[in-house]
RNA sequence: GCGAGAGUAGCUCAGUUGGUUAGAGCGUCCGGUUGUGGUCCGGAAGGUCGAGGGUUCAAAACCCUUCUCUCGCCCCA
């Protein structure tokens, strides 16, 4: 069908079973490099009170000016939106910190989530309406360690799912609310009579954001800023010198990072350090994960004064880094065994001895319908199954079955009850199949 | 949100200056004598040519609108 009834809604998209295996890829490895480190999962709601959003990340920032979705009830079509979707993690996270008393944990709470986010932004590729990120948070402590830390543990993860020399670290300090503030004001100053010069854009960013100049790519407004004033000219001496010990502490810990003067970060919550692992070969959505502190966010949801450090990476635009690089992932998918069957009784037979190779952890297919056994074996082959195991009415009869090695093309007759332990020797024994016992099993992470 | 390009079977694409029942490859399903895959051969299913409207004797092709995707900007993951 070329035009379906329904399709996803506009920049959302299915994950569909081969990308899965990719972000279950990367999922593995963010909650492995967490736990090493500390971290802790939590899981805030998809939508909070849009107010959270509109304080933390700031009114006139894109984010909530024009890409937030907002969350009505059918109850309450008639009144304004109270909720909203989250745009990102950083603000529910750090309401669920004030909410939980979490100030009471021993310091810093280090917590990690996984999970979609939504903005309504035109979608293009990497960017959509609906995606996910992995989420790191570190509240609660101030010190240039733990910003370096907090570097380090993404570093690993990417390099993990290998796509670490495919990105650059760019680090910047924008120092204190109150230096950004006596620069932003220094930069409108500067402007002040030169707004004409500026390209459309820039007059208007000039206005709501003016920092974000820093990073035009307009030639008209770089050749300007020459002779502007620069950031660092504003920046206290203790935000200089945290600066400076975070990026010791890189070099110490063999973090390749490029020094970014320009980095400027659209959320309103940064403060002091920032950093995004760009990639430079794509000219647009280039930032593959990004970050910074936030050391006023949870005072101005009414927490106790609180510094924080955060990241965020983007999953779809990781898969598609993975994929460009040729990065292949492992997964668990391999059907081990086929069981054809002919004859009413042989199937019969086969249903129990499929129920028990599953039992047993062996990935198993078969008793399908009423195919001819050539077309049995054609599906045994697409579905690329190691063994075929192969049950007619002579076998029946006989107590036998056929076990037959389909990369090799050979088979031969074995007793019927010699099959399942046959099978799992083949198959490396049965340490190399896929149990689980739910009693035994360590209460661990969340596989998603 | 602004600007540009694209939209033909599940996928990748043909379709000549508008002209008979819209094609290929791959994929899917079924066969190629009695119970066996991967190669080969045959057959079938699958498309109101993204949707709506218009021009015309005639439109997948031309015009308008709309939707979706892609690219650039903005922004960011």
């Amino acid at each position: 069908m070329s035009q379906p009834l329904f399709r996803t809604p506009k920049g959302t998209h299915d994950v569909l079973p081969e990308d899965h295996q990719y972000m279950t890829y990367i999922k593995k490895a963010v909650r492995h490099r967490a736990r090493q480190a500390g971290y802790k999962r939590i899981d805030t709601p998809m939508f909070e009170n849009k107010a959270i959003f509109e304080r933390g990340i700031g009114e006139h920032t894109d984010i909530v000016e024009k890409e937030l979705f907002l969350v009505t009830s059918k109850q309450k079509e008639d009144e304004e939106a109270k909720f909203a979707l989250r745009p990102e993690f950083t603000a529910g996270i750090c309401r669920s910190f004030i909410e939980h008393g979490m100030q009471q944990l021993p310091q810093p709470v280090e917590l990690y989530a996984i999970g979609q986010c939504f903005r309504h932004d035109r979608p293009q590729k990497g960017r959509y309406r609906q995606f996910h990120q992995f989420n790191m948070e570190v509240i609660g402590l101030k010190d240039p360690s733990i910003d370096a830390q907090l570097i380090l543990v993404l570093a690993k993860i990417f390099g993990d799912i290998k796509i670490l020399d495919r990105l650059e670290l760019n680090i910047n300090n924008i120092g204190t609310a109150e230096n950004r503030a006596a620069y932003t004001e220094a930069l409108k100053d500067f402007f002040i009579g030169k707004e004409r010069n500026l390209p459309e854009l820039d007059q208007a960013r000039l206005q709501t954001n003016p920092l974000r100049l820093l990073d035009s790519k307009e030639e008209d407004t770089q050749i300007l800023l020459k002779n502007a004033p620069a950031m660092d000219q504003f920046l206290d001496d203790e935000s200089k010198e945290y600066h400076k010990t975070v990026l010791e502490y890189l070099d110490e810990l063999d973090i390749k990072y490029v020094e970014n003067p320009t980095l400027v970060r659209g959320l309103d919550y940064y403060t002091q350090t920032v950093f995004e692992f760009l990639d430079n070969e794509t000219g647009s959505q280039n930032a593959v994960g990004g970050g910074g502190r936030y050391d006023g966010l949870i005072e101005l949801f009414g927490g106790q004064p609180t510094p924080g450090i955060g990241f965020a990476g983007g999953l779809e635009r990781i898969v598609w880094h993975m994929k460009q690089a040729g990065i292949k992932v492992p997964h668990k998918d391999q059907v081990d065994v086929f069981v054809a069957q002919l004859g009413p009784e042989a199937k019969k037979t086969c249903l129990k001895l499929i129920s028990e190779l599953r039992d047993k952890g062996v990935h198993t297919l078969g008793a399908l319908g009423e195919a001819s056994l050539k077309s049995q074996m054609r599906l045994a082959d697409k579905f690329d199954a190691r063994y075929t195991l192969l049950l007619g009415k002579m076998e029946v009869k006989g107590g036998t079955i056929i076990l037959k090695d389909m990369a090799a093309g050979k088979q031969k007759e074995i007793p019927f009850e010699e099959a399942i332990p046959k099978v799992i020797e083949l198959l490396g024994g049965k340490d190399k199949l896929d149990t689980y016992t739910m009693r035994d099993q360590f209460v661990d992470v969340d596989e998603d």
